[in-house]
This record gives C-alpha cells, structure tokens and sequence, in this order.
DNA sequence: ATCAATATTGGGAGCGCTCCCAGAACGCAG
DNA sequence: CTGCGTTCTGGGAGCGCTCCCAATATTGAT
C-alpha cells in the first residue's frame, strides 16, 4: 500500500547503499552483483561492468560485518605485544615489528589489529578479543618466560605464531626467532680478535630467554677463547640505570677490564656514561658491542655503537608467512624457525 | 529423514558454540540468554544465572560480526598515523600515542586498530578501510599540511578527531593540539632568564604545522626580550643527521650564539654532536633546549636535556573523550582543543 | 476471588552478505 | 530444428545476533 511502486533508493537504515541497491540500480539480480564484485567466474562482461559502475556512483562499500558473518573471515590479524609498558615505550625494536607487520599484513590483504597486554586485565582483554572471531589469526611477542600469554593462547583454536620464544614453551608451537646465541658469538669473536682479553658481560633479565641466550653465548666463546669469564658479567634490566649501575659493579670488580658485551643498545646508553665518568677512553681502554642496533640510539651515541643487528622486518615476514600458510589449512608442524644475526661495527669497538 | 530427531550439540559449520547453544544448554530461549549475556533488564535473577553458568560451560564468546551486523556497532576506533615510514621509526612520541590510545579506548570499551598510511596505495587502503564498517570512529594524527587525508575524510560519515594540526585543514574539524608555540616561548624565555642573549633556533620542517609554531613562538619570544633573530634561525628534517648540519651552519654563521632552541630532542642530539666536536661546552658557551622530551633520549644525552615536555596521555584522552562524545550522538561543534605544555630542566641549560 | 498492572519470556523478523541450486540463455553439432 | 553441454542468472536459505512485539507469568490491590 505504502512505497511499494515508489522507488527507495537507500532502505537501509542508516544512508549506505547496499548490495541490493547495487544490484537494482545496474539492474542485475544480487547474486549476479555479489559475483561481479568478488569477480568469481561466470559473470558476463557486461554485467560486471554495469555492476561495477553502479558500485562507484552509489559509492558502495562491502559491509564487512555481514560478509565476515558468512564468510567466517575477518581479514584481521592481531599483533599482540605482551610486556609491561614501561619496556614497550622505551623499545623502538618493537616499534619496527608493528610497523614491519603493518606493512607484510597489508600486502596479504590482511588489517592488523595491534594488542598490548600488560597485566591480568589486559590478558583477559586480549583472549576475550581473540576468541571472538575478531581475527583470524594471531602474531605474538611474548618474551618473558612467566608470561601466561603463550600457554592460555594454546586453548584457543586460532593460528598463532610466535615472535621469539613462546614464554616458556618449549614446543608444540610456532616460533620465528633470532639467533640470539650466534650474535652474542659475533660480538665476542669479535673483541678476542681485536686483542681483548678481559671481555666482560652486561646481561638482560634472565626471565627473558632471549636474554639467557645472548649470556650464554658469551660466556661459551670466552670460554672457547681461553679467556676467564669469572667475575666479569652482570645482570641489569635492558634500562638506561640499569646498565650504567651494572657497569660500575663491574668496573668495581674488575677495574681491569677492556671490553664489554652488553645485551642491549639502551643498556649500553647507560654503560657508556660510567665508562666515560671513569675517565675511560672508547673504544681505547674499554671496548664496547651491543644487541640490537636500534636505528635511532646506537648511531647516536658517543662513540656510536658497534651493535648486533637483526632485522624485524625479515622476522616479521617469516611470521607472517607462517601464518598465511596455516591459514589456508596447510598442515605445518610447529616448529622453532631462527633467523641470522650480523654485526654493525662502528667506532665503539 | 537424517539426523532429524538426533541431538546435535553443535550445529555450527565450525565447533564453535552460538547463542542458540546456550540458550537451549540452559533451558531457556535465545531472546532471554541475549538479554541475560548482555544484562538487559528483565531478566529473572534465575534465568541470567543458568545463561552465565551455560555460557562458561560451553565456552561461549559471542560472534562479533553477527553482533555489530545488527547493532552497527563495531566497538573498534582505528588510530590513523599519516607519516612517511622513516619518521615514525623513529619517533618515540608516536610509540606513546599508540600505547595511550590503547589504554583510553579499551577504557571505554574499544579495541584499537592501527593504520598507517604513507604514500598513496596506504591512503586507499586506509579510506576502503574506514569506509567498510570495520570501525565506528577514527583518532587520526596527519600533521604535514600537504597530506591529502584529512580532506578525504572529511567526505567519510565517519567521526574523526585529529591528534595536532588536521593537514592543512583550518576549520570544521576535532582537534586536540598542544600548545606550541608557547612551548616555545618556554624555552626561550628560561634562556633569555639565564642571560643568554644570542639565541638561535633549529627548527623542523616547515611542511608540518607544529614545527612553524616552535619557529613562530621562538621569534615571537626573541623578539619580545629585545633580541635580534637575524641569521639565528636554520630549518632541519626533524632527524639526528638535520640536525647536526644545520648547528654546523648556524655555527659558521654565528660563532658566537650562546644557546639554541632545537625543535626536536632527535635533532638536540645531532646539535649536541656538532658542538661538542667544535669545543663548545654545553651548557657553559651554549646552552641547548629541545622540544618532546622524549622519555627515552632526553635524559640519555650527555648532558641530559632540557626539553619542552608534552604529554601524550592527554592528548590522546581528550581526543578519546570527544571521539566518544560524537559517537553518542552529541552534537559538539568541530573545534580546536590546545593543551598547554610544561619544561622539563636537565643540565644542557 | 478478580482485575489491572508489572515482570518475564519466546518467537519472528531482519541486519547485508555469500553460497547453493535450479533454471534460463546460448552455443554448436547432429 | 532438436538435443546437450556450457555459460550465466536469480531466488532461497542461512550465518549469529539484537530488537520488537505479543503472549504468558506474577504480583498486589480491590
């Protein structure tokens, strides 16, 4: 009786064109417009075309909502980064892994969907999120080795692959990580070529595997050398004070010392202040290397950093890759996949 | 004829529980476990405790898709960083906004999705983006006065507020800016307060709204203490490199300048590189004032540095709060909200 | 006990899309 | 001109949810 021979343009409830409107407007069916849109076969030329130029002037944009519903595809994937804020705001390492995510989920036609998880809340949050079909899959940093990130994220059914160690699981899941040991080698092969012979340590948190790692490979090649590790490594927390503090316990200690393996460029930031307080020349008395070569501090600092350098970018794209393929059902085993490390020498050793 | 009168727990094309799933798991109907699962009001106290105890039984998480398809509500604000990629990697500010916006949105219920755009294959992407119904709002930071964003998005009905200047756009748009130009007076003034009377100034691309106010409010300020500006003043790119040449070109113009306001604590460091090497003590023959106050860099300088704080946080709240306001419906007339800017003294003046 | 209000519930419709299937149109050989 | 395969099209069903509305249960007052 009412409106049924007036032409509605828009129907919908709020002013966006619809599939059907599309449809209508170039005179095709739904079916036939739906088609020519997500250009399957067995549409005709003609058709498409039409479609597609009723699809401009109406200025119609899929309903993501409606077709994810059917689809059961969101074309999302999350970035999870689970580590207290404190660490995230000083750590342009991550910076480099959003970014580089952004950029390898873009070319695969996927969103990503950044998550930070800092605490109980936020873990509640997060899996609250990733079990709503939210996402289709999920690239997770999850370092710390008490995290309970990892082990909560195995209940779900959502593909997921890990950026470094997965807390501390062992296996049984996927992990695209850097080689944290060999880095470490790089850097002290490095030092014991130069002549140095009192080679001390500046290590990260051992809550942390990467951390574990790089000690370990420090210890294992001053050993290998010949040299004595004892008394000449330290532990700080990846900060500025940190390092600087570590430094002068170990300056204290081993007045002697010539060289210094730190586990992280900011740590190194801080290290460098003591040395230069103790009136010690760099590299001439004390030499020093680094992990990381964060872009912007290590050629910043005084003397710029000889640092360990690891490229998110193709971490990042191995993950990504891994996913893509576990979501197109491929029946990859998990498996521990590490990526090599190499040394950006400037003048601080 | 088939699996007619058999029991299928799970009706669902994959092993996921719907709402259907726990209604009939707890005896009631779909319409009730809704009202119960969403705490709508007339729910019985009985039937909400059987929905819950159901819905924690199955496993139950509700279909986003299905949910926002109906309620045109996606409960997610994408954070849109208009920037070239070299910039951001290096912008320590930009880690905070995007540690901040997460913390405000899922304050008030909404998940963060990240877009950077740079270039215009991203501009597309981003608008399809906005366009489909993947969010309800957008917190946008475009600060080059060339970007083409903001005008796109202005023809988007979408709620958008701008984090700093909205491109070249002057009018008609949400903005939370800080204060810029008297954080440049800030600093200015405190040098002009210690005596220093050759004041130079090194300042960011003039392409970017902020960095005119810095030059602006640094003559201004000059100016105002009976200071002559000529030959004081050199424009670098915002980075480490820009900003050492362009001290060593203020230095071989005017050797005598006895301080300089840098527009960035990136740049502060390229300048404090450059007189270093050229035997300036700082802040004894130069003193030196950044702006940013980056968390990371500014106090890691050798010698830390004074530097005109802002604070991300706040930016991001009230850009938060209005976002929120707009998507409640109000009718808030587009305009400018300034916040003001503090100094935080270190050694280097 | 009786009635009107109020509290609670269930079913239907529909959000906008994709997929499936039956049928129409078209081609070309018999 | 018929038959059969191929190409193309349109309608129906349904994804899982929320909202509306009518139906029923409950309550308190008369």
């Amino acid at each position: 009786m009412k409106g049924d021979d007036v032409v509605i343009v828009r129907p919908g409830g709020d002013g966006r064109p619809t599939l059907e409107d599309v449809a209508a407007f170039a005179g095709v069916s739904r079916s036939t417009a739906s088609r020519a849109l997500n250009d399957d076969a067995y549409v005709s030329t003609r058709a498409k075309e039409k479609v597609l130029a009723a699809a401009k002037d109406l200025g119609y944009f899929p309903n993501q909502a409606a077709r994810s519903l059917v689809t059961r595809r969101t074309g999302a994937v999350a970035l999870v980064l689970s580590e207290p804020e404190a660490r995230l705001l000083d750590d342009p390492y991550r910076t480099s892994v959003m970014r580089a995510g952004y950029r390898e989920l873009a070319e695969v036609g996927s969103q990503m969907v950044l998550l930070f998880v800092d605490g109980h809340e936020d873990l509640t949050r997060a899996m609250r999120f990733l079990e709503g079909g939210h996402v289709d899959g999920a690239l997770v940093f999850a370092p710390h080795r008490a995290d309970p990130l990892p082990k909560a994220l195995r209940l779900l059914r959502l593909p997921v692959v890990f950026g470094g160690q997965a807390g501390n699981l062992r296996r049984g899941v996927h992990v695209v990580d850097f080689d944290n040991e060999g880095g470490a080698r790089l850097a002290v092969e490095h030092l014991v070529a130069a002549g140095r012979t009192r080679i001390a340590t500046i290590a990260g948190p051992q809550d942390q595997t990467a951390a574990v790692q790089r000690l370990a490979g420090w210890r294992a090649t001053v050993l290998g050398a010949g040299l004595d590790p004892a008394d000449l490594s330290e532990e700080a927390d990846f900060t500025l004070d940190g390092g600087r503090d570590a430094m002068d316990r170990l300056l204290a200690r081993r007045s002697d010392l010539d060289a210094v393996f730190v586990a992280s460029d900011m740590m190194a930031a801080g290290a460098l202040r003591t040395l230069t307080g103790a009136g010690r020349s760099i590299p001439g008395d004390v030499a020093v290397i680094s992990f990381d070569d964060h872009a912007t501090l290590a050629p910043a600092m005084n003397p710029p950093l000889t640092s360990i350098h690891q490229e998110p970018g193709a971490q990042v794209r191995q993950m990504v890759t891994t996913l893509m393929s576990l979501l197109a059902g491929a029946d990859i085993k998990p498996r521990s996949h590490v990526l090599p490390v190499t040394m950006t020498v400037r003048e601080s050793a």
